[in-house]
DNA sequence: GTCCATGTTCTTTA
DNA sequence: CTAAAGAACATGGA
């Protein structure tokens, strides 16, 4: 569910809830939806979030000092992080809330591929690449330059460049005209250039719309995305393209679907 | 029962 | 050595 768009929303969503706000109680509901194991969440309570941030996919929540730290949550596929009344009925698969004075932060994940992660002091930025919304075009190009991997595997790799999935890779790939096989290294500085803005735009536009929802995405409040809306190839296989009418293709690459218009994303070296 | 799913990480294969 | 492919994780919907 949830790439940056979403996560996006989450925390633009989240932040007036917590921020400045002291945590009064963790309850963790199953000791493997935290990591590290042994770490002791009890040790959050009493102390005001500082700072709520997006960095990739996960959202941070930066902690006063009294020991200060960080820790960060992920919502994996079909995770969700929302923000209510303490007497709201638990939705099923709830494995951890953080209880503040005036509402409840609620952690859901059926398929637990999400978690919390404690930081500490530790820095979040292991294994991350740039941010795509901050990256610059030359940036992009020098790293294109380093490998011969099909362009999608390389933008879904978080540590070539964090925040994409598989939505946004597929509907970025479309905006910039880009088959998704295409060797990285046969991509040049103007493709570079058009990628990089392709990104942007694509990423932006999203969280205009305040992400996708496909199932079970929402927001800290529960609202829907509305962006799956104007997708334009990704699950949209054998309908037109919107642009020149030709059936989109569904490949399968990395194992992941792929989607994408043979006419108007032509391969670059046949 | 089958296949598929917005993610990440580890192992195997080439 | 690199990188591609595959499997694994766990649940639910079509």
């Amino acid at each position: 569910m949830p790439e940056l768009p979403e996560v996006q929303t989450v925390v633009d969503t989240l932040r007036p809830c917590v921020v400045g706000h002291a945590v009064r109680g963790v309850k963790l509901r199953r000791s493997d939806f935290a990591t590290p194991i042994g770490f002791d969440w009890q040790s959050v309570v009493g102390r005001t979030v500082t700072n709520l941030r997006r960095r990739a996919k996960r959202i941070v929540f930066e902690l006063d000092t009294g020991g200060g730290g960080s820790f960060y949550g992920h919502l994996g596929m079909t995770g969700r992080m929302t923000f209510c009344d303490p007497s709201t009925e638990l939705a099923k698969h709830t494995h951890a809330l953080f209880t503040f004075d005036h509402g409840e932060l609620r952690c859901v994940d059926p398929r637990r591929f999400g978690g919390l992660v404690w930081l500490g002091e530790e820095s979040d930025e292991a294994r991350l690449g740039p941010e795509p919304l901050e990256m610059r075009s030359q940036t992009l190009a020098k790293r294109l330059l380093t490998t011969r991997r099909p362009v999608k595997s390389a933008l879904l790799d978080q540590a070539f460049i964090a925040g994409l999935g598989n939505i946004y890779v597929d509907e970025a790939l479309f905006a910039a005209g880009i088959h998704p096989l295409t060797p990285c290294r046969d991509l040049d500085r103007d493709d570079a250039g058009k990628l990089c803005r392709s990104i942007k735009r694509t990423l932006n536009k999203a969280i205009q719309h305040r992400g996708s929802t496909l199932r079970d995405y929402v927001d800290a409040a529960g609202n829907k995305g509305g962006f799956q809306k104007l997708h334009r190839v990704y699950d949209r296989a054998g309908q037109p393209c919107q642009r020149c009418r030709a059936p989109i293709e569904r490949i399968v690459l990395g194992g992941r679907s792929t989607h994408f218009c043979p006419a108007c994303q032509p391969v670059l070296h046949p």
